[in-house]
DNA sequence: GGTAGGATACCTACTGGACGGTATGCGCCC
DNA sequence: GGGCGCATACCGTCCAGTAGGTATCCTACC
């Protein structure tokens, strides 16, 4: 178990790699010569580490739990916490490979189902959670199913990223979250604390 | 030109193979032999129509265009139209595989660009003027932006239907168009019309 | 603190198979 | 009988994965 310092340099190369053309080409056009190529490693090297492209795609898309992870609520308030959520996972759509190349592997259904059906499952429990946080503060509005709101709310997000992605290379994620929320607030809080939040990114 | 009503069936049946065949293993992992397999039709034949994998590919997506040629308004309300036009895109979706084919080849962003904006551009075109009929008729709250509006649904039902394919093979697709619809239309309408507006699907 | 020796980390050359596409020929309808 | 519609055999390419060798490091014993 005595990993040495580059042995983990060449995995994490190689991991990086591998998400960005996983993100750019999908799984079952990414190819592995392009991936050993942009890590600057050869084939014996990878298939040290990962021993089969299939291990590699689930190395990856393993990264958005890291994401989820590391992620820290920013406000006192459920929901506006929610919001700032789905900023925090914008903006690092527009800077991490690696969370680029993990979403764009769970999205696309493929081998992998059960991967990725999981990974769906964390992001529904945790919007879900934050949901039953919202309703237990008094914010959310009579007669929400807290189920229902948390698949559309995962879905929608999935969605808008996936159309901002497709459209404009995800310049615009920023502008079509903030478009979102404008839409779905309304039916998802009391009028009373929809003043209070701020659909808008914080700054 | 004078073809013959032989050729159009098969040409017909290469189309519909290779819409499932794209629909279920994306166009990267989909194989010719296996579209020829399905479409029980050689080489010759499918090449005769088709001249490479790429043209098949771009007349599959041309099916999404002829779906909406079909499609027709259903009600006077435009935003009940534009409820009810998403769920007969539900129920094409669950029951036409042509149209199944050209939305995950339109979704996936491949080699093909050009053609996949288009799509989308139509769609939301095709939202935006039915917002633009319920602006007209009263039905919008004030200080919507129609653009903002129309890429958000589009995306939106983008992501329902990508989450739905995912997590149970479409089966809940109208379950969640009707979440969807439910947490929406307070922050689109008007109050007074969204008593009169069913969320869930017309009988 | 030098060195044996095993484990860790990596390199190069190669292989079998599948894939998209083509060349050529043949029957059958107008 | 000519061209439309299709069948079959074949080709070059590229891909994931492997075999087997080599360098580099860690440990331990003197």
């Amino acid at each position: 178990m005595a990993r040495q310092a580059r042995a983990l340099a060449t995995r994490q190369a190689v991991l990086l790699a591998a998400a960005e053309v996983f993100d750019e080409r999908g799984y079952a056009a990414a190819t592995m010569s392009e991936i050993l190529d942009r890590a600057g490693v050869t084939k014996g090297a990878l298939y040290f580490h990962f021993h089969s492209k299939e291990e590699l795609a689930l190395a990856v898309i393993e990264g958005q739990g890291a994401w989820v992870a590391t992620w820290t609520p920013s406000s006192d308030s459920p929901v506006q916490t929610l919001i700032d959520l789905g900023y925090a996972f914008a903006h690092a759509l527009q800077d991490d490979p690696l969370l680029r190349g993990s979403i764009r592997l769970t999205i696309e259904h493929g081998s992998f189902t059960q991967p990725q059906i999981a990974a769906y499952q964390g992001w529904m429990d945790l919007v879900r959670d934050l949901l039953q946080n919202a309703r237990d503060a008094g914010e959310l509005r009579p007669g929400i199913d807290l189920v229902a709101a948390s698949g559309v709310i995962t879905g929608a997000v999935t969605g808008i990223q996936l159309s901002s992605q497709v459209l404009a290379g995800r310049r615009d994620l920023i502008r079509r979250m903030a478009d979102l929320w404008t839409l779905l607030l309304p039916g998802l809080v009391q009028p009373q604390v929809l003043a209070r939040l701020n659909p808008d990114e914080q700054t």
